[in-house]
Parts: structure tokens; C-alpha cells; sequence
DNA sequence: AAAACTATTGGCGGTCCGTCAATAGCGTGC
DNA sequence: GCACGCTATTGACGGACCGCCAATAGTTTT
């Protein structure tokens, strides 16, 4: 079936731009050689010539994805103030994210969601630990009147979660760094920057962007 | 084999409690239904008698691990300041996190990998974003030198993943709610906490603890 | 044109899961 | 005390999937 022989690095290529159609769409246990074999026009043993393993061959397929978004570059403005910077960067970091959104959301999970009944739990797991936290810093009845808030204070149960795993697991931060860290963090969420988000109401605030912040190229989800 | 028989309770819990086990150790994929059967001496089938599928049966599991409230209940302080209950909130997570470290990791990583070859491709990927965004904000040289600050803007692109993750796929925040909240929180980071942090030697620092923040139950990792 | 090379296929064996009829323990009515 | 019903429990069957390998069919070399 696999109509004519073909150069192996073009077919390689082929392979791994159908299978990632498919990851994206569904998570990788429930994606089969035999469908990956299919949507290629090739038969199933090729798979394993090529990468060996299916697990291979989903490593290959993630990796480029991952490797493709590449990051827009900014320009650099002389004259820009570090409150300048700091917009632009989280503006690219928005703007990227708006635009390969599937790509990182299916690159993130492998084996988990897809499954909403397990996304469901987690998320309400983590509800309750932001619950949690409101209820201590005194933010109760505040975060019951303003849903935002509880969903801001979801952000900052992602940063405790993610420096927590550059201290437990890869070492590369002392537990007290890490509750300094976020201590801190907090206070300044709760003491200033909390009423502003929630009381902003949409006018004026926008980067000054002298130049573009801007995509050397469209990057049009991977490709 | 399954040596008697028993109450129907008994048994789900029993089989619930053996699933946690295994699913702890490796992920959901590469745990058999026969292992977990023979773990919990009994059949195969019965498994499915009870939960009918693998996957619900591992709901099940990981429901139950979430349940265990991992919350330690923390004192009410009427006198206790702002910066105070903050402490005391961040000291909270740790403590928990310390404790059942393995839980947690197990439950978090839920939706990740567990392959370690995978992981160590989203590390890279988000690491060249955060190499991305220290530049942009003119800390190149400053990261370089202190691998800290790249641990701890690790910590802030987790942030940021949250809030994009409440904005785009939960819709309890908007756009611009996440960028004002991302911008201002990474500002008072780069200005006020960074070096903080970075150049704390150690020396004091610690809640006030009127009371014990404590533990009512020594919560002894799960049960 | 024959031979060496390799991309490509199809089938084999093994594992794993969901289903189902059959079995075996336990309580109940007479 | 015994037969009967209920259900926990088992063992086996069918189907899906994956990794391996010998056989096949293009392509290049001599």
C-alpha cells in the first residue's frame, strides 16, 4: 500500500508530521501504530523500522514540536525601562501562547487528561488547596464575592507547585529559598497587585512598544 | 485463590488501596490490571466486577489519594498581621509538601510523564523559556551567574502556565486580567524579591508562630 | 543484465483488557 | 437440617495492540 519507495529521511519526516496531527488530538495511549501506520499510507512494521518503539516515535514527535516554537524575538530598546521589558516579555509570552495553543497544550499531557473525569478531580484537588490559602491570608469572603481572585490565587498555587519541583526534585533551590520566594510573592500579590487586577476596568495600559515586539516569522503552530 | 470471600466494602477498599501503591510507583500505562490483581490476591475479573474499567478503577485510586485532605488546619491568630499569615500559609504548603512528598509528586505528575526521557524534553523546552524571558528582561548575566534566578523564574513561568491555563481553557479570567496580573507580579519579582532571595544568607527570618501552625493528625502520607 | 542493497510488507507470538458463563461461599425459609 | 437463592469470585474466550523477523519488491551498482 505504501505507494513507492521513498527517501528515508523524507518518509521519517512524513511519519512523525502525521503522528503529530494525531498526539495532538488524543493522548498517547489511546493513538495506535496501526492508525499512525494508516494515516501514512504505510504499513504498521515501518513504524518500527524507523523509531524501533511507538514510544520513540512519540519522543521524535514532541520533540519537534517543542523545538519548532521558537521563541519571537524582541527586539532590544535601549531606552526601555525594565517596567517596559517586563510588559513586552509577558506579552510575547501571551502572544505565543494564544497561537500554538494546541501545541503546548497537547505537548503537556501524555497520558493524563484527555480524560476530563481526572482533569476534574485535580482541578477541584487544587480548588481546595486555593480555597485553603484564602481562607489563611484572611481573603474569605473577598474571593466568594470575586471569582477572578480565586482564579489569580490559582496562578500562584502554579508557581508554589513549580519552584516546589526545583526543590524537591531537581535540587536547584534550597527549601528556604523557595519559601522566601514565595512568601514575598504572595505578600506583594495580596497587598497590591491583587485590588489592581480586579479593579482594573480595561482603559489605558499597554506596552510601549517603540518597535514590534514582533515574530521574525508567523510561526503558524508548528508545522 | 482470592482467599475468601468478603464484604463487598472491605474489598474495594483493599483492591483501592493496592492500586495506590503500584500507580505511585509507575505511571497508569505501565501498571497491568493482572499486576494489580495479584497484588491484591484475587482475580482479574473481579477488578473489572467492581470498577469495571482500568481507567475507573485508577480514578478511583487517585479520587481517594486527593481526598485525604491534605490541608493541616492552620490556627486562627486574631492578632496575627498580614505578613504573618502569609508565612504561616507558604510554611503550611512546604510542611505538607515535605511530608508526603511521594503523594503528591505521584498525583501532580498525574497528567506528566514519568518518562524520564520526556521529561527531560519539557524541562529543556521550558528552560529555553525562561533563558528566553531572563534575557528580555535584562537579566542575562545576573542568570548566568546564579542558577537560583533561573530556578526562580522557572517558578513564575509555572505562574504564568496557571493563569493562561484559568484564562484559555476555563474562561475565569480574561486576557487582559492575566497579563496585568503577570506583569505587575514579574515586576515586583525582578525589582523587590529576586534579590532578596538570591543574597539571603540564612540568618533569621521565620513565621512568628503564636501557636502552633500544626497538624492536628501527624498525617502520615496518605492511608 | 545480474547482483547487492535496503525500504517495505505481512504474519507470528505475546501481553493486556473487557465480557460472560460457570463456580463456590453464605444466608434464608421451611 | 436441608434445599434454594443471592452474589462474590473465578477462568476462559475474543479482540486490540505492540515488537520482531523472515520474505518481498524497488533501486542502485558493477
Amino acid at each position: 500500500m505504501g505507494v513507492e519507495r521513498m527517501d528515508p529521511d523524507e518518509r521519517r519526516g512524513q511519519i512523525i508530521s502525521r503522528a503529530q496531527v494525531l498526539f495532538r488530538e488524543r493522548p498517547y495511549s489511546e493513538v495506535s501504530n496501526t492508525e499512525i501506520a494508516a494515516a501514512a499510507g504505510v504499513s504498521r512494521g515501518l513504524l518500527n523500522h524507523y523509531f524501533g518503539t511507538k514510544r520513540e516515535l512519540y519522543l521524535a514527535a514532541v520533540a519537534e514540536m517543542l523545538s519548532v516554537p521558537p521563541v519571537p524575538v524582541p527586539e532590544y530598546l535601549p531606552g526601555a525601562s525594565v517596567r517596559d521589558r517586563t510588559c513586552q516579555s509577558v506579552e510575547g509570552w501571551l502572544e505565543l501562547l494564544e497561537r500554538n495553543r494546541e501545541t503546548w497544550l497537547a505537548a503537556i499531557g501524555m497520558d493524563g487528561p484527555a480524560d476530563p473525569e481526572l482533569e476534574r478531580l485535580l482541578d477541584a484537588a487544587r480548588d481546595r488547596l486555593v480555597d485553603h490559602i484564602a481562607e489563611v491570608v484572611g481573603l474569605g469572603p473577598y474571593a466568594r464575592e470575586h471569582p477572578e481572585v480565586h482564579a489569580l490565587l490559582r496562578g500562584f498555587s502554579g508557581m508554589a507547585e513549580a519552584t516546589s519541583r526545583e526543590w524537591l526534585k531537581r535540587g536547584r533551590l534550597t527549601r528556604r529559598q523557595v519559601h522566601v520566594f514565595l512568601e514575598e510573592t504572595l505578600l506583594r500579590i495580596l497587598t497590591g497587585i491583587l485590588p489592581r487586577v480586579v479593579e482594573d476596568d480595561g482603559s489605558g495600559h499597554h506596552c510601549a512598544h517603540a518597535g514590534r515586539t514582533t515574530t521574525g516569522t508567523p510561526s503558524p503552530d508548528v508545522r
